[in-house]
DNA sequence: ATAGAATATCCTTTTAATGGAATATGCCTG
DNA sequence: CAGGCATATTCCATTAAAAGGATATTCTAT
């Protein structure tokens, strides 16, 4: 899938991951995905200032994860389409069973047939 | 989805994401695509040295998007499962498709209602 | 027991990301 | 046009991440 050739999408992917490798900018998409809002309001909801959400927007815009359009002074940011929140569903689903994952194992729960992953 | 509460799972899944964060890492994911291999056959193919492979393996181990198995003196490592792949895939699609609404854009090809989205 | 291969870890340097404060820009209202 | 609000940007300090080299550890084979 990503061959050796194939660099320039190897350093896009790996950046919209990165975009995504953040906690405050997993919970502006969060919030974005309840519908669009602009800055203040994101920044209301978050433990940041206004000017840290505006980099964060900026990085997720870049990254093409988000959408803006200015709506007189304000600017109106949106999920750009639906498979960002696919993504997030995703890896929450991946998250979640990890976890339980390694409550059984902390907890003696018969794992049949999965390999040893830490503990060695 | 990802209510304020919510915390500890934010932090895990943005521990996942900048897992993933990195061209590295996402080579190495997608060599094991191909099937499980040990750490100086991963070497071979990336452009860094065995300690940095061993610790990009170890990272990806703690997101719990790679697995191993200790074969004598190897370490033999695969992905864990396959929602990993899925998630390879429709970031390669976003990018793809992102890259070509950018392409498009810059060449004036209609936008049928998209909205800005950058070069203000 | 020794030599050698495979892997993980420690240490150091360099580079990148983050957050806050202050500042600039653009827009609306009076 | 002045004042005020919403947003973006710059600067700075702090922190986190990455890479390479050297070294330790674990296993295999002689």
């Amino acid at each position: 899938m990503l061959d050796s050739q194939n660099n320039g999408l190897v350093t896009r992917v790996a950046e919209r991951f990165r975009a995504m490798g953040d906690e405050n900018r997993i919970r502006i998409l969060s919030l974005l995905t309840q519908g669009p809002a602009n800055v203040t309001a994101l920044t209301r909801e978050l433990k940041v200032n206004q000017a840290s959400v505006s980099k964060h927007l900026g990085i997720l815009r870049q990254a093409g994860l988000v959408d803006y359009e200015r709506h007189g002074a304000q600017s109106i940011y949106r999920i750009t389409d639906s498979s960002v929140e696919n993504l997030c569903k995703l890896v929450c689903d991946g998250v979640m069973t990890h976890a339980q994952l390694q409550h059984d194992a902390l907890h003696g729960v018969s794992a049949s047939g999965r390999s040893v992953t830490s503990n060695p």
